[in-house]
DNA sequence: ATTGACGTTTACGTTAACGTAAACGTCAAC
DNA sequence: GTTGACGTTTACGTTAACGTAAACGTCAAT
């Protein structure tokens, strides 16, 4: 009765969420490879949850980014309760701390550049401005 | 008289940006390949000019951004005098929308993430709270 | 005149992040 | 019963952005 939703539950088939993400299915496996979702199976069939699907999500905000795989992993990792002693948890304070400060620089470069950009268009509307005359 | 600044005028030997940047030779003369900058000869040996070191501070902060040399030289191109008709004029303002746009979208994901960081931080000091009990 | 520090060119190597193709299974539809 | 849409695994190919090494020139200092 329903075209996009052929499952019982809340789940997604692989194609699904390619369609949904504008991303291909090779591109879903490849990040199961690397270990950053884990669907379950139903036989051989990928099955993704509601949890893999914001995962995807998490890992292609990342990548607007710029992020590599590996650092969009490490910001999901530091998202789920730290299992970890008092020494790791420091660490992952420091982590955090360490992310957080990049993610400034990265604001402080796109005001930059979007002054840029409007210096850019300014100049662009003079020189229309020239052609009309 | 001077260890850093040991030519006449307004000039930087290649190491001497390698080593303000942080990044290897190798990686700026990768830069000339790929056309991002041209330095003078003074000789065979490249001279850098205060323009050239402009155009790898923004190369940079194009990579910190994650985006590609081919966006970066995109966006320096933007910067210099439209020296083209009007049509092309008016291409480049969409061109320069758009990479505003793509930047807003950066914008709105490092709010999400620094959200997502936040949470984190406190997870993880609720974890250490236990610790202590 | 040899040692270093710095520069050069040339060229092969490497990693990340997928693309692409082959070869096959499965299940509903015609 | 075959066609087509969707799924699977396996594996080789590709592009970007450099790294790394070789082999050499140059110039000031010892």
């Amino acid at each position: 009765m329903n075209a996009t939703a052929t499952n019982s539950a809340d789940s997604y088939s692989i194609s699904e969420l390619a369609q949904e993400f504008g991303i291909t299915t090779r591109t879903i496996r490849f990040y199961e490879d690397k270990g950053l979702i884990s669907p379950e199976r139903r036989g051989q069939t990928r099955v993704y949850s509601p949890e893999d699907r914001v995962r995807l999500k998490l890992i292609l905000r990342g990548k607007r980014l710029g992020f590599s795989l590996d650092e969009s992993r490490e910001i999901i990792d530091m998202y789920d309760p730290a299992h970890g002693n008092v020494e790791q948890l420091n660490r992952l304070l420091q982590r955090i701390e360490s992310k957080r400060e990049q993610l400034r620089q990265q604001q402080r470069d796109i005001e930059k550049v979007l002054a840029q950009l409007d210096e850019a268009t300014a100049r662009t509307q003079a020189a229309l401005q020239e052609h009309s005359n």
